[in-house]
DNA sequence: CAATTTTTATTTGTCTGACATTTAAAAGTC
DNA sequence: GACTTTTAAATGTCAGACAAATAAAAATTG
């Protein structure tokens, strides 16, 4: 692990890209201990607080974790499901605001994606997945909901329907799409009307889900793209003439 | 923007996180200017490496980018399809090393996700999205490829195919599943025979995307997977009794 | 007056040295 | 031997300083 102090970036940067690499190709394995602060600030020739930036720049991105204390120090962390789960969902949202992503283009991604778990789902959906989304559909269906609530939830029920493909590869990279579009949704005020459409559509999703009908599942997400795209849309047109 | 110095959690953590969440709620909007460090440590109350830590955090995520000199500072970065992209590809490829996840799942899960794409290429591919293709199915034919030159044009003509949909969401989220799982396809040897076998069905893919026949892209991909883990399950079986 | 050069002020990048806090292991005590 | 105390090592935090880059202001010059 080298650095060239000639180089333009920061010296913290190029610290924190050596001790990435060493993880990512394996020099460095899960759990095994760095050097300490005072150690690597040697190596590497820069000053503590120099290696400190470096370090803190790793644990941003759960590459490291610290302990204080004897023995302490910083570790590799193993990247769980969960941290790289909440990474995706953090910046995925914000590519979307970011970058005028449009509610189309969004929708379109995140139903194809979905669709593609469909099948797996209708195969291996545990009861308690089931459960949850009927869960859901029920909580959905509550007079006096607000809209945010009732997007978290539509979010959830999508959530579970993912996670009956029973394929954790999958569920994590969805996790982003789906998440990520719920900022998007929220733009959506939901009138009792388009809810109950909703509601129905879901309740189909799941009745083909319990009978293993992916056909079913497949055809019945198409129409929910849709019937999304029709709801979002109608906002826009409004926005533009409000009459 | 506060921060509870009774907390255990690290102050530059939870400095981080103010600003982090200041910027994915919109409080902070792309390419404004943060206070600067000093009026930063004055406003949160700590050091100015402190302030330090927390900033190189959220540079370590793409939030911010810093400028040197007078009018210069920390400044909201507007995160580019690119920075996530790569981001997703680090963070992919560390998770599926990491957890041990199984050759099986991962192909199944980046097939699935490809599979998404294929009606959408079908339908919206470009011809310079298609001479990609056959440009790197030429380079597969090549004698004499190594094998991790071999995936990387493979990973090259999938992600072509990716593209072909049109829709950034689409490509950006399928990077992490694609790229991720080059190390895995890495430790698959392939044989001449082999070579010959999948690019049969690339070029099949080529043809079918061609004449817009999303059913027959579709099908090779099915049978792409197929063989890919038969492949994988070769390998594995060599492995366990090397004769 | 206009163009160029110089100065200045601001801001991040880095360093030094110090102290506080946490923690595990070693030493001491009953 | 079990418990308590001490010690050492490591991260967390602070204060103050200087270096380097950079844009704006001031001075200079033709």
């Amino acid at each position: 692990m080298k650095i060239d102090p000639q180089k333009p970036a920061d010296l913290s940067a190029q610290i924190a890209q050596a001790i990435r690499d060493a993880i990512v190709s394996g020099e460095l394995i899960v759990d095994e201990r760095l050097p300490s602060e005072a150690e690597l600030s040697d190596q590497f020739q820069v000053s503590r607080p120099t290696v400190r930036e470096a370090l803190k720049r790793l644990a941003a991105q759960s590459l490291i974790r610290t302990q204080r204390g004897a023995s302490g120090g910083a570790f590799v962390n193993r990247l769980s499901f969960q941290d790289a789960y909440s990474q995706q969902v953090t910046t995925s949202t914000l590519l979307l605001s970011m970058n005028a992503v449009t509610f189309d283009t969004a929708c379109e991604a995140r139903y194809a994606l979905e669709r593609a778990c469909a099948p797996m789902s209708a195969e291996r959906r545990t009861a308690d997945q089931l459960a949850t989304m009927r869960a859901e559909i029920f909580r959905q269906s509550q007079p006096g909901l607000t809209d945010e609530a009732f997007c978290a939830s539509d979010v959830a029920f999508h959530r579970a329907l993912v996670d009956g493909a029973g394929n954790p590869v999958l569920s994590y990279q969805l996790a982003g799409a789906v998440e990520a579009m719920q900022p998007l949704m929220n733009m959506i005020t939901f009138t009792a009307r388009s809810r109950e459409e909703i509601i129905l559509l879901h309740e189909k999703i799941a009745d083909a889900l319990e009978a293993r009908d992916a056909e079913t599942v497949d055809n019945t997400l198409v129409d929910l793209e849709s019937y999304t795209r029709l709801l979002a849309h109608d906002v826009a047109e409004r926005r533009r003439k409000p009459a």
